[in-house]
DNA sequence: TATTGTTATACTCTATAACTATA
DNA sequence: TATAGTTATAGAGTATAACAATA
């Protein structure tokens, strides 16, 4: 058995046991699940020859279709210049399309196409099981309160 | 014509907003946090010269110098071959080396330069007051549930 | 002048596979 | 055979800067 893909074992117990503050604990714990999660998803993904970035813009355009590029790169939170070679991406797999604003001829609006939309139904429930395996282990009042938690922190990283 | 846009907010309430279960709300916005908090923490890291990986990895040998290759990579959470590339640049920059284990060949553990060191003193306390300014929104109390339900979660994902 | 999207460039991170040298 | 590290290759994401078309 090739060990080409992740390892499964955190050895290393070096960050997360030291007597830091809680602050710092939490955002280290918070990066970490971050990146399993990460993993988890995009192995997901790999099935249907997605990225996660891509499937951001899928699920993106699937409740906000006919936004702009700009609307996307801030909603994304990258450069303008980052969503186009994205777009590039998924326009050329045939998922979404580039729609000229016929009020203002700068921008360009993004639309799903049908293939698009239906690669987008057919990835969605894998992703929402696995977010509901790993999230089903707190219960609905727990699940709240970190909604609420992370929320707030959100705020404090924008504000 | 229209009013100035504010790009620094979420203009698009796309995905926060949709009454679906709240496990899948908690991922969403986990996902989201760590997006604005990789950056913020990129940003802080950059004066620097030093990406999130390489702090990271810097961090990671305060804890743990002497580690091998292989152990780093399972503790980051990527392949061995990633862990190569890595290390080649935080060497070159003269940070961390490679040193032979007399008593297994194969391995190379690794340690932190003086350079390296000192490096790591100068950029950790920006990172964590930036944390603490996030994170400090949340009372202790809140901070150890958080702890604990993202330990959970990390759990839940790696078993 | 400002804004939208684009191109050009470069770097980092990541994964896969095949390879080496040890064990 | 198995493991630690390497090389080679590829692709994706990111940032920056300069640019064109349009407002």
């Amino acid at each position: 058995m090739s060990p080409t893909r992740k390892p499964e074992k955190p050895a290393l117990p070096v960050l997360n046991d030291d007597p830091r503050s809680w602050d710092f604990r939490a955002a280290v714990a918070m990066l970490r699940l971050h990146g399993r999660l990460e993993r988890c998803l995009s192995d997901g993904l790999a099935a249907h020859g997605l990225t996660l970035a891509q499937f951001d813009v899928l699920m993106t355009l699937c409740h906000g279709e006919g936004i702009t590029q700009q609307e996307l790169a801030e909603w994304l939170l990258v450069t303008k210049a980052n969503v186009v070679g994205l777009i590039d991406r998924v326009e050329a797999a045939g998922w979404v399309e580039r729609r000229a604003d016929p009020e203002d001829r700068r921008v360009k609006r993004l639309y799903l196409t049908d293939a698009g939309r239906k690669l987008a139904r057919k990835a969605q429930p894998g992703q929402h099981a696995l977010v509901r395996r790993i999230f089903g282990r707190l219960s609905e009042a727990e699940l709240r309160q970190l909604h609420a938690m992370l929320a707030r922190l959100e705020e404090a990283c924008s504000g």
